[in-house]
RNA sequence: GGGACCGUGGUCUAGUGGCUAUGACGCCACCCUUACAAGGUGGAGGUCCGGGGUUCGAAUCCCCGCGGUCCCACCA
């Protein structure tokens, strides 16, 4: 062993080690005492970064000590390929267009298998022990024909439907647009107050921006408040009128306006009057009307109350099947001349700002948006809630505080979750045609089916296949749990889709696997996801636990994004240190907390790798040949021996609790302070003088430190056993009930 | 506006009802002792954000406030 150690040729040496002993990282789906980890695929639309390397080095850590402790541990890599990252990414720097669809889908995949190339290596250098032969990606043949194989699944159960859901469309682009592509821009705008009759004589006063779509009201909303009528019988929220010093003649409590009726003037359709929490009492008069589609809110209480669907807006921005008056005028000029035409019945005008819907992602559109109803495909989970609720008992999500994040999103489900996306090319097909206006799924053995691409496929079908929709990308994503274990079961094998139905089968009877791992602000998303679809799926649970991580901050506390431009890539770190070094930064963190990042600590792991590498050579060069086993024990070695004893213990626990703070600084404390400070000065003096047990000893513990810190720095700790003990094998093949004893 | 999480020596962090409050980095003093000065030994440094409450006992539980971060909604 040299003075130094020289990282570079260290993790050249042991990763090509590692690789070439693949085998022992190798998951057997046979074999038991299995432990299976589902790990999140990362997004390929950019490079690896300092999330995805914390993430990756605590499941590593899990996965290697779990096979210190004998079990056969599945730690797969997968890639998440599909989705508008990657789109925006293809068309702004790479400047495709989607206008030549074949083009920009080929671009997609050189784009995605590109990063996927840079991904790849990063996660290598960071020491993951992953299975090398089941590296999956969502784009995988075998992994597209899979998920269609579900969604014909649940299409055959019953629990897809296709309805009409209103999207966001751009009148002036004449196109779907996705959220990712909309934002709020502040524009001048008026607030109309209107006053609708009621059937005691008043009139409900309501204010709107829109009236223009006075044929798309269908319902009056209430807060669960307090109401007045003023003296010229307009009824107003109590705080309006007090705002605006209106003489209140009498006070209704909203139950009481619940009995009334409206007339909406010029169409004279008659509406009811509901109060609902989500409404805001502070807002306008506290009252509003439902039209089909305003905003956002539209939608939900149109489902809510299952209201009908009365469409005012063409796909170009005119108005339709409303009054004479305004039918064929474009929305703007609608609403304008809704101030005249609606003039009786206007209670007053307000110039207001206001945060208007628009086409944000192109800078030379910023159209308002509008929401347009279009055929989409649904998972049926509105109806699920207390199901789901049930399902996510089974499950312990550590730390325990974020079960809170699931629960509530679980109980704020208002809405069937739709898995269409109108705007994307970047994403999987829908294994769906349409026939007579009725929905058939194709074959299992066609899967899987890009009717883009497989023209021929189609043909036979003779039906209508959805050219212009792909799958909602969390739709691929929330069957990890099936995708692992279905790549375990078929490794070596060639795909045939006519196997899927036995597979799947097979794929259930190893459900729930041990441990998911994910970040928090994907709690709504991938954790949720999961457990609904692989609960309707399989009638079984997706895994025994679930831990949670926090985000990565910057040394001052901010987000690490590459927006802010605070982001640090992962191998500049790796470069300056070692792999090791951030490791031991990594896994210095609590579960469920953000995480700052912290170059001391990159130096302090370093330092710690320096102490390790330097008892290495004290024992390299006063032991030469392999000690006799001899245990005449002196205080000093059954002091050492209980520590160690002791703190092997402790770790199991730690382990359990997924504190992995702890057993790092148990190990660094117990090889830095009781080992080399304390233990190995002590038994200077019998060394030289050749004594057996202080060599043995001293040999052996330290055999031991290596290998109870190998997950927290599996390189140096890898490099220093091959020196020392040149036993033939991996660090990893040592099994800690089996070590422990070498002390006994 | 709603919600979640957090606030512990100079900096970062562990602890979530009970010994003198953990550790890292930094700082100070001494020691170049033959594995290691990227070392060793010793030391200074804290009203555990503020206030109130529960308790025999609170950094820890509850309430109010202040500050930070993130998520959701910013609407009719």
């Amino acid at each position: 062993m040299d003075k130094r150690p020289d990282y570079k040729i260290i993790e050249k040496e042991i990763l090509n080690l590692w690789n070439k002993n693949k085998e022992i990282f190798r998951f057997d789906i046979n074999k038991d005492k299995r432990y299976i980890i589902d790990t999140p695929p990362p997004f390929t639309s950019g490079e690896a970064h300092m999330g995805h390397a914390l993430e990756f080095i605590w499941i590593d850590f899990l996965a290697r000590y779990k096979r210190l402790e004998g079990y056969n541990v599945y730690l797969p890599l997968g890639f998440d390929c599909h989705g508008l990252p990657t789109e925006l990414k293809v068309i702004n720097k790479l400047k495709i267009s989607k206008e030549n669809k074949e083009q920009f889908i080929k671009a997609c995949i050189d784009w995605t298998n590109k990063m996927i190339e840079s991904m790849y290596k990063t996660f290598e250098r960071l020491g993951l022990s992953f299975d090398r032969d089941k590296v999956y990606k969502t784009i995988d043949r075998k992994y597209e024909a899979f998920v269609q194989y579900t969604l014909i699944k649940m299409f055959n159960d019953n629990l897809i439907e296709r309805k009409r859901y209103p999207i966001m469309w751009c009148p002036k682009c004449q196109t779907a647009i996705s959220m990712q592509e909309a934002g709020y821009l502040e524009k001048e705008g008026y607030l109309i107050y209107i006053k609708l009759p009621t059937n005691n004589g008043k009139y409900i006063l309501i204010a709107t921006t829109r009236p223009e779509l006075i044929n798309s009201c269908s319902l009056i909303l209430i807060a669960k408040n307090k109401y007045v009528e003023t003296e010229n019988n307009l009824i107003v929220s109590k705080l309006y009128a007090e705002k605006n010093n209106l003489k209140i003649i009498r006070e209704y409590d909203y139950k009481e306006l619940e009995n009334l009726e409206v007339t909406i003037p010029l169409i004279n359709r008659k509406v009811k009057i509901i109060s609902d929490n989500d409404v805001d009492y502070n807002f306008g008069t506290g009252i509003v009307w439902i039209c089909t589609y305003g905003d956002p809110y539209d939608i939900k209480w149109k489902e809510k109350y299952n209201l009908p669907e009365i469409i005012s807006v063409s796909e170009d921005g005119r108005i339709i099947s409303s009054i004479n008056e305004i039918n064929g005028l474009k929305v703007e000029e609608a609403r304008e001349k809704m101030k005249e035409i609606l003039k009786d019945y206007i209670y007053k005008i307000e110039k207001i700002k206001h945060n208007v819907l628009s086409h944000t992602e192109r800078s030379d559109c910023l159209s308002p948006l509008e929401f347009i109803p279009k055929e989409q495909f649904f998972i049926k989970i509105k109806d699920l809630k207390e199901k789901i609720l049930e399902w996510q008992k089974n499950i312990k999500i550590i730390p325990e505080s974020e079960v809170k994040r699931l629960v509530d999103w679980i109980n704020n489900i208002d809405q069937d979750w739709n898995i269409s996306r109108t705007k994307m090319l970047w994403g999987l097909a829908f294994p769906f045609y349409e026939k007579d206006g009725k929905i058939y799924p194709v074959n299992i053995e066609d899967l899987p089916i890009d009717p883009r691409i497989d023209k021929e496929k189609v043909k036979k079908y003779d039906g209508k296949f959805f050219e212009d929709e792909t799958v909602d990308v969390w739709i691929e994503s929330s069957i990890t749990p099936l995708i692992i274990l279905y790549y375990a079961l078929t490794e070596n094998k060639e795909f045939n889709p006519k196997e899927l139905p036995e597979l799947f089968n097979k794929i259930k009877e190893y459900l729930p696997v041990d441990l998911r791992q994910q970040g928090y602000e994907i709690i709504r998303t991938w954790l949720f996801d999961t457990i609904v679809r692989v609960n309707l799926l399989t009638n079984k649970s997706p895994w025994k636990d679930a831990l949670i991580h926090g985000m990565v901050l910057d040394e001052k506390g901010r987000k690490m994004s590459k927006s802010l431009g605070n982001a640090i890539d992962p191998n500049e770190i790796m470069d300056k240190y070692s792999p090791d070094a951030l490791r031991y930064w990594a896994l210095l963190a609590a579960p469920g907390n953000d995480y700052r990042f912290s170059i001391k600590d990159i130096e302090s792991g370093q330092a710690f790798i320096i102490k390790l590498w330097n008892i290495g050579r004290y024992i390299e060069m006063n032991i030469k040949e392999k000690p006799e086993k001899v245990l005449e024990l002196k205080d000093e070695d059954k002091e050492i021996i209980k520590i160690l004893e002791e703190n092997i213990k402790r770790s199991k626990e730690y382990i359990n609790q997924f504190r992995y703070s702890e057993y790092v600084k148990l190990w660094r404390k117990f090889a830095w302070e009781d080992f080399a400070n304390n233990y190995l000065e002590k038994i200077k003096e019998r060394i030289k003088n050749n004594d057996k047990t202080a060599k043995y000893l001293l040999y052996t513990i330290y055999k031991i430190i290596l290998i109870m810190l190998h997950p927290v720095l599996p390189y140096i700790t890898e490099y220093i056993y091959q020196q020392l003990y040149k036993e033939n094998k991996l660090i990893i093949e040592n099994k800690i009930d089996e070590i422990i004893k070498l002390i006994l």
